[in-house]
DNA sequence: TACGAAATCGAGGGATGCCTCAAGTTCGTG
DNA sequence: CACGAACTTGAGGCATCCCTCGATTTCGTA
């Protein structure tokens, strides 16, 4: 039978509640790899009840990223509901980089993806089936180069996330003019030979 | 007077090569932060002998990276060598890339590049200013958009890392792939609209 | 060969971060 | 209120890496 988590006594439940608020703060701030001191400084308590409740680093990131990661749904919804295919994807990648620029918890887990634990790994990879609609769509109607797979978007998840990571401070836009140049060259039409390609589907 | 750097001892001189030789291996398989306790070994050689040759991690790298950002004064001539401007813009990426993804050390050097001890920084800076030539031909040509900047590459080489660095495992071959993305984009003709765009020279 | 300078060695102190556990505190129920 | 279970605490052990310095070894020369 299921049985539910345990009620928590009413202080716990409120250290939990403070943790998973800094932590979602800290995490977004310095990235994955912020010390878990930092975390329960910022929550009031001490570094041993950040690990009565989340045993490992990993617990915490899973008991925060699903939900986070959840907003890659909303923006997929919203490409797949533009009339224009290539305008959907095209703003599909700009809420996504958006969104690693607002977090950089968020950019690095998109990067880590699937060496993380189950939980976010599963957040991660519905993310990516989703944005798969986006991109056949606009490859359907003709307006995404037929050789970009969603192996690719990965690659330029790892691409921008860098960019992004560096330019945080000195060129926060730097990443929109990378992706800029990206889109034009990811547009159907005149695509040029390419490394690695899939034999075309016969 | 420039007092040349005094002589060393044989057997010194002898452990100032180890350590060099094992420097420039390690970095390039671990990056710039690999532990010095490790080359130490490698060279065979107590840590104390590497701080008495090299006082500082800057120091070491100092020794070894201007060498081998030499390479990219070697990229840029053939580039600028061949007949073809656009090819040679492109035969340059292609270059540069490939001696970041033979190299961990460079890889991270010309992300970090100017924050980095001033011969290292120099040499970084040597290598740009070439670039610039050879994307001013392929410009002045005609064939490379004329909104591309000197930053622009900067920014290219911090997405290009990145790709590097993960797919260097399970994907050695993406950041090929990657690239020839990005210039379907560089090409001059129907460019889009781009953020943070210069205002057209008059 | 014997001496002094040059070079080497590596234990050890400092910093950071992870994680544990025995002692103390707080909660909620009887 | 009082008691036991739930919860919190933070010092401290472990690991990694940094860097230093006094004791020791090696070199080159006289």
């Amino acid at each position: 039978m299921a049985a539910g988590p345990k009620p928590l006594r009413a202080d716990a439940a409120r250290n939990r509640d403070k943790l998973l608020i800094a932590a979602t703060e800290i995490f977004a701030e310095r990235g994955l790899d912020a010390p878990l001191e930092h975390i329960a400084r910022r929550a009031g308590v001490s570094i041993g009840t950040l690990y009565n409740h989340f045993p490992t680093r990993e617990a915490l990131l899973a008991a925060i990223l699903p939900e986070r990661l959840a907003a890659l749904d909303r923006i997929c919804a919203a490409a797949l509901a533009d009339p224009d295919p290539w305008a959907g994807f095209a703003g599909f990648l700009e809420g996504l980089f958006t969104l690693q620029a607002q977090d950089q918890a968020l950019n690095d887990a998109l990067v880590q993806g699937f060496t993380l634990a189950t939980d976010v790994s599963q957040a991660c990879h519905a993310g990516f089936v989703q944005a798969e609609r986006v991109i056949e769509r606009a490859k359907a109607a003709g307006r995404l180069r037929a050789d970009f797979s969603a192996q690719d978007l990965v690659t330029l998840v790892w691409a921008m996330s860098q960019v992004i990571r560096e330019g945080m401070d000195t060129a926060p836009d730097a990443w929109r003019r990378c992706l800029s140049f990206f889109l034009d060259g990811l547009h159907a039409g005149a695509p040029h030979s390419l490394p690695g390609a899939f034999p075309a589907p016969s």
